[in-house]
DNA sequence: CATGAATGAGATTTCATTCAT
DNA sequence: GATGAATGAAATCTCATTCAT
């Protein structure tokens, strides 16, 4: 059944992930795979074909709600405010993460996958997706006079996409051990603080 | 002679590194590294007795200058400002990646070693040093009356080394088609312009 | 099917087992195991995930009757004579042997395996064992009055164990020119009388 | 200087001695010998031009006082006693061993050199010839009416000869944790009693 | 007299993948 | 819709041995 199909290529997916997070991208292996979902190897190969086809879904899931964030972002942009919009794109983030921290070992895919050209590319792609996601609702931001305008958008851009990788990568370090969400948040309140026209 | 094994388990970190770089962790094979060499792959093994001594080396050579630029950062701080200390510091870092673009794949070593305890900790342990020198360079800022005090230091560090880190995935992502040194070097400007008080 | 992946198990042992005996246990590969077979290196290891399980294996079948033929003796003990039993015990291993020569390569097993800590120690159990199942035996007879009761029961155990063992070595080391199970017999008829009392 | 290049291979064997009866003969690498004595690897080939060398070696230090044994042995059969001559010749070498109980690690030499044509046949040979010397020791000791007549020569020697094996062999497993001379000569002495003329 | 440097061959083991059922 | 059986290729690592110095 289709259903039924779909249903086992997402735990197959999901648990590539969890072996990803728990015990690094070079454990994952077909036969762990099916190991932890009670399968034979050859079945996981009824799903995917080729073991990179397991990452590009991986990858896939990893970008599940690019679209979908930035999207409802930029509507936040035009009905509420700018500065809101930034906010909520951040915490979308954050707050799926805080629940789900195993996917948060994907935020470095561009390294883990470097050299195996479809994932690598892939990994890129989300990468620079997010960073431009970002710079234009920085963009807007500016237009609409909330942020300072007199800085390179690019710029602004690069710091708060740095700052969310390096708190989530600070989180796993960490070992997971503080709020993700309310450190990235806090941290992100901050930042626009700094680079906003005061008002007064 | 002493120099010379010195010499060739150096060779042999550094094409490691290479490796790294140019086509993934998952490509580092004792017998790549020996065919770039033009080593047999026994005589690796004469050098370093496992694979995983080699990337324990990788790690040691990947963090070799971190105390020599904090303590040099430490007494710009005390000679100079907490300010030029900053900035020191992080141009030591951004300087040497710019004429040594390879290295910069170990940004994300501890993804890379994950599950691997030795490697795992070890690169834990320059992240969380890393961080902890700039929260010192920021504490002693901040005790100078240079940057906000009323902004935690932890957050301001974050802050800093993230963007340090999120540069150069940038850069490598980019494929290292602009100067890393110039852009980090204004974005830490800018950065520390808007979290200083205002000279007016 | 379960019943065809035993009987794989099984050939592998036994094949493990005639390269031991012969050409020695330095000449037991897995390779070779797999080119005897018919079979690829990777399947072997299907079969056992470790080289050392198949030397596990092999003590095991090396030993697979111990505790039947024990018990038979035990059985013979009290229903005919306990001479019969220890005659009996004796003969179900030289008959055995003399119709698989190959398997008298593991009487050496304790020497063979020392060092790999889990084959040193089943092999020496099964020593013990054996020694502890002939003084068993004896103990028996020497309380039936048909065994002199003068001798300490472990030496009489020693003896028989030991000729039991050299008669083997001296068959191996003599290309199997006699018959291991009337030498055997004869000597243990022989010992027997001397040890036994008169019956006059 | 000839004396010390002697003294140089004898601690070249002792080394391998003592490694096959503390690792077994697995663990009997050159590079682990080499390692033993302070040496390079190389410096272990000036000495012994193949591996092989060592252990033929090694089997003429285990079989080194056979022929003195034995002539010793002979003339006690002339001067004193047969019985006598026997139970020096098993003292012989039991005190030797109970001294230097790494030795016995060579009692099973056959089954551990076997595959290995010259070191299979030399152990061969040394296990035939002390038989062959128990078996005339016997033969002397028949021929002056001390053991009995009516037995096979050869019997008798295979008795005595597999009582001394295996109680090495127990001594061994035992962890040498009784007494080898007191417990053989306790068993020869019996075994000599069994097999004599009844003296009254 | 000893050693450092190097290596080819081979051992064990893992892995992704195929195929017949 | 799933699996058991099998495998070639490659990875890490060990070993005996050579050679120049």
């Amino acid at each position: 059944m289709e259903l039924s199909s779909v249903h086992k290529k997402a735990n197959i997916v999901l648990t590539a992930i969890d072996l990803i997070h728990e015990f690094g991208i070079h454990s994952v292996s077909t036969k762990e795979i099916a190991r932890r979902l009670g399968l034979s190897e050859s079945t996981i190969f009824k799903y995917f074909s080729k073991k990179n086809h397991i990452f590009l879904a991986v990858l896939e899931h990893f970008s599940l709600y690019d679209q979908d964030i930035f999207r409802t972002s930029l509507e936040k942009a035009k009905k509420s405010t700018s500065r809101e919009a930034i906010l909520f794109y951040m915490d979308s983030y954050v707050s799926y993460y805080e629940n789900y921290p195993q996917i948060t070992a994907l935020i470095q895919a561009y390294e883990l996958f470097r050299g195996i050209s479809e994932l690598e590319t892939r990994a890129k792609d989300i990468f620079l997706n997010r960073l431009a996601h970002i710079q234009e609702l920085i963009r807007i931001a500016q237009e609409a006079n909330v942020i300072k305008q007199d800085i390179s958008t690019e710029i602004l851009a690069d710091m708060v996409h740095s700052i969310f990788i390096g708190l989530c990568l600070k989180w796993r370090i960490k070992n997971f051990n503080f709020s993700l969400r309310k450190e990235t948040m806090h941290t992100i309140h901050l930042w626009l603080d700094a680079f906003s026209y005061k008002k007064d």
